[in-house]
DNA sequence: ATAGATGCAAATGTTTTGCAGGAAA
DNA sequence: TTTCCTGCAAAACATTTGCATCTAT
């Protein structure tokens, strides 16, 4: 099976909160696994009824709620006014070509020190930030 | 009447796009400048009830709508389901206290360098962005 | 007179919830 | 056999649209 790894994950993590190993979930899971990456709820769904006509969007927005809450998936919003899931992993930002619709994921030390301080300043704890650069990529720019 | 630089701002974009000038309008611009900032669609309409009783919702959001591209507004989402406006100002970006709701604005050149230089390294043409950082402000971070 | 604006009600579109029936432990 | 899941339909929710009417120019 591929992605041994996140359905391993996944598993446990259904253990550890005593919720119950469907084959629902397992799908799910591995549609959005193949699916890469920043797929739209409603995307996800569609893939995933592709393959599986029994499966409702009710389960797979609750699944993906329960993936996140396992640490396999985030949760991101480019004002296109629909949740998308990315698969967990270091943290980054990212650049949004408003043209082509491409997302590139970026690390930017500087941002992350400079962001520290302007909290220190205001005496705020920060929690988590969301970050986006919106225009046109490479590709787009000439256009 | 006060606010009286932001109201011959109106005028003069409305003249520029032969559009009228009604009291409705007159009214929403009153009332959004009076709210001093971040205020959602739906609580400005609430308090443009509170005193017109027969403006309508549909209304409100379209000249927010129209005071956004007449420059004298701006929309901005917090991930709370709800669009804000605040009075267009020089460029900033926010502090979101997820306890108590309180937005705070700052400003950190460093930032803004070190996103240029990440879009040049991408080949990428920002045209807007967007940066938010959640957390606990000052007073809710002991609690 | 006429282009543009208004307000109601209904639609939108994504995500969530209620609930009765089904499956996993 | 009990607890948790599922899928359908309906609700939620902020915002937008259709449309007949009204108003500024």
């Amino acid at each position: 099976m591929a992605h041994e790894l996140e359905h391993k994950a996944l598993a446990q993590y259904l253990d550890s909160q005593n919720l119950k190993h469907t084959k629902q979930r397992d799908v799910i899971l591995a549609v959005f696994l193949e699916a890469k990456g920043h797929i739209t709820g409603e995307d996800l769904y569609r893939r995933v009824r592709a393959k599986h006509k029994n499966i409702g969007q009710t389960t797979v927005y609750r699944t993906m709620k329960l993936l996140c809450d396992a640490g396999l998936a985030t949760e991101h919003n480019f004002n296109d006014g629909a949740t998308r899931y990315e698969i967990k992993h270091e943290h980054h930002d990212h650049l949004v070509c408003v043209r082509c619709g491409k997302i590139i994921e970026f690390q930017c030390e500087k941002i992350e020190e400079a962001q520290k301080i302007v909290a220190q300043d205001y005496r705020f704890l920060i929690l988590r930030h969301r970050h986006e650069l919106y225009g046109h990529c490479e590709n787009c720019r000439e256009r």
